[in-house]
DNA sequence: CTGCTGTTCTTGATCGATCCAGAAACCGCA
DNA sequence: TGCGGTTTCTGGATCGATCAAGAACAGCAG
């Protein structure tokens, strides 16, 4: 009788127990199998096909397995038996600590995490896809469907990710075809957004945008850089801009551009900043995101610019501080929560790899951040 | 010569391209090889230890391997082999909603997250450890180690992880022995919390604690609820106030103690009134955490009670919340982002098993809601 | 007793890679 | 030419499970 694990064919030979470093051997179903006088796949239908042995038996392996310290099957051997990984991947651009502050971010998490706790799966974040070196390690990892959140066409990571075989959904952007897209209608919500300060009667308007080029790029935005853009939000947002300041009969062209790296209210005080140092000062400003446009109002008031009575500002999103500022902010609002869950669903649910996307609803909230012009 | 992926033993006939809901079949380094007239061995050298093959070579293989649409080696076969999984597990009790919600254990993942992103790992979220059913899915997961965040003892998710061959470390609770732990002193920054207060005069206290079961209680809590308690954190931060109650001469046991379900402003609010709802109502209440003093506070206001002047908030974590209350609140501070940080490193660094743990030291930062009782 | 159905358990193949020992090719140099 | 020493490449074993097909045995009708 044999009671070692593996006796007939022993691990390499360095791995004996008597180094107290290494991990003790790991013991097999086939271990398990042996002690009890039974075969593996006896042992493994114990733990994942209850119904394909007699309860006693069962009761026994179960109980066997317990004294020897077995925890149940290896997960990974699973995985690449079955295919399956219990997990899904979430792809993010930036390092996981700015995603966590960003609130845009973490509420599209939520709503992932939502679908997750639904079918009972893992949520593997892998950050960082935009950083330059080393784009081998998104995706490398064992899941059974990626979401990639807000990645620039250019991105190296997502072409890696549908180069591979594991489905892939995007949410946002880039929107690109044959791959399934969870979106919102940006240029809907931009061109609403505009469209009411225009119908206020506003006629100078200046933009706090998001970024068009993934390089870390601050300032105003030249037609080379809004020309052939890397992120198709910011397009889309600032085509529905332009498309509600033609409507009016204004040279969309000419409306002054602030370029922000990032959605975050430091760099919106900053453009305001910009906008409404210059000569004639815009009456409107238009913010792609909320924590830009809270930016906006911060520099206004510093300024010593009333808004709305001297400002008017709309910004994108409609997180909970837009309601909480003071003035409240006008602002579109996107289903974030429900678009991180969407994506979930769509991953999870299409058998095979579709291109069949999703675009959700847009609507324009308006408060007290928004007037007409004196 | 055959071009076909596995053209010796072909996989379902059925599978080809032909079915776009189909997963098309994935190439493995075999089929690879084969097409180049090389062993497996090689392909796998090209993407794995450029060192093992000439420069020429290597460039031939990821040439045709990109042609063909081969992503690189499957992952989970990888791991298999490896034993290595490129990321690492945290295991949280809550959903992860409520998680991301909780600004001290988002404040933790960030840490976290540093540690991964230094390494380039991915971080594994298994959130709702502390639900009832399936305990099954928890650990069942691919990953190089895990890290479980304040659970109670009782809890089973635990206990399997323990019982796996996957390297685990906790944060915060529970303390068990052989089991590597990042902890802070609880006990000690209790202790001086209380002294504080009991330095400035104070002789009537209420204590708004954490929960002591993991039972989804709120309400006064009795002996027996504090006897015998399930979360270590809670019993060490009670013994910590008990002991500077009763260096001053008070009948630490005889001060009232409300449980909180969660660290919750509600809860706290709830629990305040509670304490000040009684006939001779504390001057002073010492809170478990931030959000349930800042809870405290918001109820003192509206019953009318002035902090500090006539009641005293000490609270515990030291978010960015404190420092930004009226009054700026009184509370011990605690390394969160590094106590996280550090967990990741012990788990990462350490080669095999360790029961070593690390304690952080913790700080009272008194502001503006402690004051001498009138 | 034979034949049939159904339950319970076992064996051999397989998932897709990496690792190891060794073969083949190539090198310089006596 | 012969020989050790690199460099480059190969095939078989292996990681630890699941799955499909089949064996052993039971109960039951004819």
């Amino acid at each position: 009788m044999d009671d070692q694990p593996r006796a007939d064919r022993p691990r390499d030979d360095h791995s004996r127990a008597d180094d107290p470093r290494r991990p003790r051997p790991r013991l097999r179903l086939e271990d398990l199998a042996r002690r009890l006088g039974v075969s593996r796949t006896t042992v493994s239908n114990a733990f994942s096909r209850p119904d394909q042995l007699s309860a006693e038996l069962r009761a026994r392996v179960l109980d066997a397995a317990r004294q020897a310290g077995y925890a149940g099957p290896n997960p990974v051997a699973r995985m690449l038996r079955t295919g399956r990984a219990g997990a899904i991947g979430l792809v993010l651009p930036e390092p996981l600590p700015f995603a966590l502050d960003d609130p845009t971010t973490s509420e599209l998490i939520r709503g992932i995490a939502d679908a997750c706790e639904e079918r009972r799966l893992g949520l593997l974040i892998e950050p960082g896809a935009l950083r330059a070196a080393d784009p081998r390690v998104i995706g490398d990892v064992a899941v059974d469907g990626f979401i990639a959140y807000s990645l620039p066409r250019s991105a190296a990571a997502l072409q890696r990710l549908l180069a591979g075989t594991t489905p892939v959904v995007v949410i946002d952007e880039p929107r690109l075809p044959d791959v399934a897209t969870v979106t919102i209608d940006d240029r809907a919500g931009a061109r609403d957004a505009a469209r009411h300060l225009v119908g206020l009667g506003h006629r100078r308007f200046g933009i706090v945008a998001l970024p068009f080029q993934a390089d870390g790029y601050d300032g105003l935005a030249d037609a080379a850089r809004v020309a052939d853009p890397d992120y198709d939000v910011t397009a889309q947002r600032l085509a529905g801009y332009r498309e509600a300041l033609e409507e009016a009969g204004l040279d969309a062209a000419a409306v002054p551009i602030v370029e922000c790296a990032h959605s975050d209210e430091g760099l919106g005080r900053e453009a305001a900043r910009l906008l409404l140092g210059g000569t004639e000062p815009p009456t409107a400003i238009l913010a792609m995101s909320d924590r830009l446009a809270l930016g906006v109002i911060a520099a206004a008031q510093e300024l010593r610019v009333p808004v709305p009575a001297s400002l008017s500002v709309v910004g994108f999103d409609d997180l909970a501080a837009a309601s909480h500022s003071r003035p409240a902010l006008t602002t579109v609002r996107q289903p974030l929560r429900l678009k991180g869950y969407a994506a979930a669903r769509l991953l999870l649910e299409t058998p095979g790899p579709t291109a069949d996307g999703l675009d959700l609803p847009v609507e324009l909230v308006v408060r007290r951040s928004s007037a007409a012009p004196r």
